[in-house]
Order: structure tokens, then sequence, then C-alpha cells
DNA sequence: TCCAAATAAGACAATTTACTCTGATTAGAA
DNA sequence: TTCTAATCAGAGTAAATTGTCTTATTTGGA
């Protein structure tokens, strides 16, 4: 079933970035623990952090104990990079109604009101930083025993 | 390149339903027509066609000078209809990062917004009847000569 | 009555996207 | 130093979507 305004690939980068946001400094996390949490295909998964980490959006070692961490802090970063970097810039140019030529001279029937709408979830994806942004999801997956202790001492 | 939101039939739909919606009433619309002025593949607007005729969102008539009509007044049809029928109701629901449970009690970190925006975007589609619609828009391949002609006598 | 122009329908082809497999390379640890 | 666990890279497969082709059927008009 067709995804929607993001491509598979771009939902699994979004959802990878998200946890990497939320572990332990230095920590490097491999594509198991990823595919464990987050029920994403092992070797697809590679290959999206593979383009995340030529971007410079993660940096990864290989071997033993190898993986996967963000390549800055996590509050320098924004969706929209990762978006970007996946997909493009499609989403922010395109008729809701797939009209080649849609312009406010020559209008679709909702262009005014995409138009918004589609701003309002761009900004939403660009004014907070991915810290922000992985801390206000409450999405079980992303929580292990050892971080809700940790979470608990402070 | 992926189409946004709907599908590309979908977007055929809307686009071609459109059009009908501004034709004469008891005129038939040819898929020649249609996709002349549309610059949609022939026989992938057939298919289209076929199916809203089915689902009697259309008429159609075989034969020569037939072709296809609104099966009701454009006043009493949104593009919700035709959304549903032809991509089912998958974006009202869908989560846009791709999470497989995303909730109020376990949101995305774009949950809330992207429900408002979305429900904005369905209301775009909902409130306002086909025959509106279509007026509103301003699009030079849905305005033939004839018709310029017709809407400078009243 | 026959021709032309239209939709109907089904099979097929092409393209894009999603996913898998395999082997190479790297690095840590026994 | 050898084993093991990880990424890297490229080829290959599968599935979904988009688009094409061909034949049948219908209908109106010359």
């Amino acid at each position: 079933m067709m995804s929607l305004l993001f491509s598979r690939q771009c939902e699994y980068a979004l959802q990878a970035v998200s946890y990497l946001a939320i572990q332990p400094e230095e920590k490097l996390t491999s594509i198991k623990e990823l595919t464990g949490r987050l029920h994403i295909p092992y070797h697809f998964l590679g290959k999206i952090l593979q383009q995340l980490a030529q971007k410079e959006i993660l940096i990864s070692r290989k071997g033993h104990d190898g993986g996967f961490a963000l390549a800055k802090s996590a509050e320098k970063m924004t969706f929209v990079t990762i978006i970007e970097v996946i997909d493009g810039t499609n989403f922010r140019h395109q008729c809701i109604m797939g009209f080649p030529e849609c312009s406010g001279e020559h209008p679709c029937a909702v262009h005014a009101r995409w138009e918004t709408a589609r701003n309002d979830i761009f900004d939403s994806f660009a004014k907070k930083n991915i810290a922000e942004m992985a801390r206000e999801m409450n999405k079980p997956e992303y929580i292990n025993e050892r971080r809700k202790q940790t979470n608990q001492h402070k």
C-alpha cells in the first residue's frame, strides 16, 4: 500500500535517526539493534544508513562492536536534512492534484489550502531539532529497560 | 517520481472529473478529448474512468458520440468520493513517519500537527462540491474557445 | 447495411520502489 | 593469529504501480 508524502526509505530513515538521537553519547548502534526495535528489513535499513553516512549525517564503524551514530549533536540537526537527502525536495513543490503546472495564477481547486497545510508540515519538521523531536515521542520500542532505569535515576 | 498523498490514478481521476464538471449538461466527453486536454495516457485514463463508472460516479455510453459524464449533478458530489474509490481511506489514518502504531498515547514526533494538517486537507476536499471546486480553478486546459464565447454571452 | 468512432476488458510490458543475498572488508577480542 | 561480528558494496529479486496493446462490443450515421 502506498506510503504518503515520504517514501518508505525516508520513513525508515526518520525512524532510525530518531532512535539514534536518544542513545547515550559515544554509543554505536548496530543495524541489528535498530531492526529489532523498529521492524525494518535488515539489509534495506543497511543501505539507507549507508546513504546517510555518505552524506555525513551519520558516522559508521565497521567490525566488532561497530555500528552507527549521529555525526553531530542531535540538537544541531533537523528532520528536513534527512528528508531532503532521501526524497529530495519534491513535496515542497508538487501539486496535490498532480497538475504539472499549478501556480497562484493557474491554481488547482485546493492550491492555496494545500500550500498552507504543506508549509505547516514542513515547519513542524524544520522548527525543532531532532533531540527535541525524539524526546517528544512516546514510542515504547525506543525505550529499553536500561534506559528506563537510567531515567529514574535522574 | 513519487506522487504525493494520492496515487497517479487518483490524481488523474480528480483532474478528469473536474473537467467533466464544467462541461455542458447532457454532453458526453470522450477519452480522446480528456487526454488531449489533460495529457494523461489514453488507455490508462480509460481504465480509471471505467472504475468510476462501475461505482456509478460517472455514466458512460459506447459507440459513436459516446463518452463519459457525471452520473449526478456536480453540486451533489465531492472529491472525497473520488479519492476513496480510487485510493481508499489510507491517508486519513496513516502515520507520516511510517510508524505502524501511532496514536495520541504513543505519538510520533509530529503526530498532532500532521493530524491537524491532514484534517485541513481533508476538509478542503470535503466542504465544497465539485462544481464549486471546478469553477475556482483557473486551468487554461479546461477552457476551449466555445466555452469562452458562451461565458461572454452571459 | 456497413463503416467509423467510441467504450470494455484483459493481457501484457515497463518502470519504480522495496527488499534480499552474497561476498568483501574491517576491527575487536579470545 | 584466528574467529567473530559488524559495515560496505554490488548484483539480483519481488512486488506494486504505471502505462500499452489488442480485440471485442456497442452505437450512430452515411
